[in-house]
RNA sequence: CGGGGUAUAGCGCAGCCUGGUAGCGCAUCUGCUUUGGGAGCAGAGGGUCGCAGGUUCAAAUCCUGCUGCCCCGACCA
């Protein structure tokens, strides 16, 4: 891709209704622009990340043993008057009439959807385990967004949905679900803590709250430090086997919110291993049991011959909001930083003179041997001058920049800079090739 | 939903108090110079001053109502 031909409206200046920078450098780098408060339209290198993450959720719950489908975001509110909640949501929930006066809303969530379904087709219990999830926009109202695509009205969240003939059998659809999520959030470069959460009315120890640790996060936690320093299960993870071990290693540390806080249980963590700190929650993963497989009548036959409603569990990844979460944690102060598997490129090359043949040749050549080679590589080819080039790749945050100009070139050399670190090195293009290469491919 | 702000060019702002027909910086376009960390000079284009009423010879400016957006709090992936 050529940076002159490319949908990047950079800012030099800071929008002033950005408070937090994770905002503030989406807007600046040309990411998501805002069209009314807490709805945003993705622009190009934006959309780029988002599907990145999304990319990476999908193949976690794919291995994990979830199926993909897609629900509609409009619902009829009929289904919802079958589990109570379409008059216990209250305003959050956006309600909409169509042309026959039938009344209608915005999904902000889809368990009375996915139970309808379930119950149409499944009614044995040799149909179970299921777990489906999809990845689709919902609609929360909410009094009163912000933070960007943190708190939007509008947001891409991976909602995933288990079906089990009873509790035991739910609460490996449960594991299998933290596992995955520790995956997940780790491939994005991110630490995610699990952290026990409010089961309500359901009780139980099936609700974590998964946490990562931000300045700018909107509530407080608190945590024994050992948990940062927790093997992530591997890729080979067996889905199939009893993933207990793993969950008791993540759950015996103490880790919770300010709301589920217990100040006597963290005072009897060594001092030195105490922390406490804002955080930010991308993901929540729940147990609920028959709430919505009784009065929606979703039951299957037992072993016995028994008529049971099943046991459902609702795992939530916010996908939007993620990529706040992500420049929160990897960002400086000339701009974003993105871990390689979220970057909206791989690799941007400068050059610095445009339209000098050799350049121009040296960087047609680079591009077309990292591309060959599966890396997404943004080409910065706009006649500007050095500097403005350098400040404009440092604020999108690929992770490589490959810096080529005529005086390097007579010398039949090119620079790799890497973003995070700042480290450079002057190498022949060929080199050069061979290091990014082997740095990023995966 | 309570409290507080704010609305003037794509972005950031001044002008409003004391009414006289809109300005600055950045960005954009043209030309020349410049060229390894957000260049300089010269010129140009771009505005229903959030909307609707009202006062006045005259309203961005004064008055009334409405709306959008932002911030603080209560609530959420």
């Amino acid at each position: 891709m050529h940076l002159s031909r490319y949908f990047l409206p950079i800012l030099k200046e800071t929008p002033k209704e950005a408070e937090i920078v994770s905002h503030r450098l989406m807007l600046r780098a040309g990411m998501i622009r805002q069209e009314t408060a807490g709805i945003y339209a993705w622009l190009p290198m934006g959309l780029r990340v988002l599907r990145k993450i999304e990319q990476i959720v999908r193949e976690e719950q794919n291995r994990a043993g979830a199926q993909e489908l897609l629900m509609p975001t409009v619902q009829p509110a009929d289904l919802w008057r079958e589990s109570g909640r379409y008059d216990a949501y209250g305003k959050e929930m956006l309600r909409i009439t169509d042309r026959h006066e039938r009344e209608m809303l915005f999904g902000p969530t889809n368990e009375e959807m996915v139970t309808d379904i379930f119950r149409a087709s499944v009614k044995s219990y040799r149909d179970l385990p299921l777990n489906l999830y999809h990845i689709q926009w919902k609609f929360r109202d909410e009094v009163r967004p912000r933070f960007g695509v943190m708190r939007g009205r509008e947001f891409l969240m991976k909602d995933a949905y288990s079906f089990d003939l009873d509790k035991e059998s739910a609460r490996h659809a449960y594991n299998r679900m933290f596992v995955a999520y520790l995956r997940t959030f780790a491939r994005m470069g991110l630490k995610a803590i699990p952290m026990r959460a409010d089961t309500g009315p359901i009780g139980g120890d099936m609700s974590h709250e998964f946490i990562i640790l931000a300045s700018t996060g909107e509530s407080e936690v608190f945590c024994d430090k050992a948990i940062l320093d927790l093997p992530i299960p591997g890729e080979d993870t067996d889905f199939t086997a009893d993933l207990s071990p793993v969950i008791t290693d993540w759950t015996t540390p103490y880790a919770a919110t300010d709301e589920m806080h217990d100040a006597a249980a963290f005072e009897a963590v060594p001092e030195a291993e105490r922390m406490s700190a804002r955080g930010i929650e991308v993901g929540h993963i729940f147990y609920f049991g028959t709430k919505y497989s009784e009065p929606m009548n979703a039951k299957v036959t037992g072993p016995d011959g028994a008529e049971v409603p099943v046991h459902m569990g609702s795992y939530g990844v916010g996908v939007s909001r993620l990529l706040g979460a992500i420049i929160e944690a990897h960002h400086d102060d000339d701009g974003i930083v993105w871990p390689a598997s979220v970057a909206p490129f791989h690799v941007g090359i400068i050059n610095l003179k445009p339209g000098d043949a050799a350049t121009d040749a040296a960087c047609a050549d680079l591009d077309a041997q990292l591309t060959k080679a599966g890396l997404d590589v943004l080409v910065d080819d706009v006649d500007s001058r050095a500097g403005a080039k350098f400040a404009t790749m440092d604020l999108i945050g690929l992770p490589y920049q490959l810096i080529v100009g005529p005086r390097g070139l007579k010398d039949g050399v090119v620079e790799v800079k890497a973003r995070a670190s700042g480290e450079r090195a002057t190498l022949s293009p060929q080199e050069a090739v061979n290091r990014l290469i082997g740095e990023l491919s995966s």
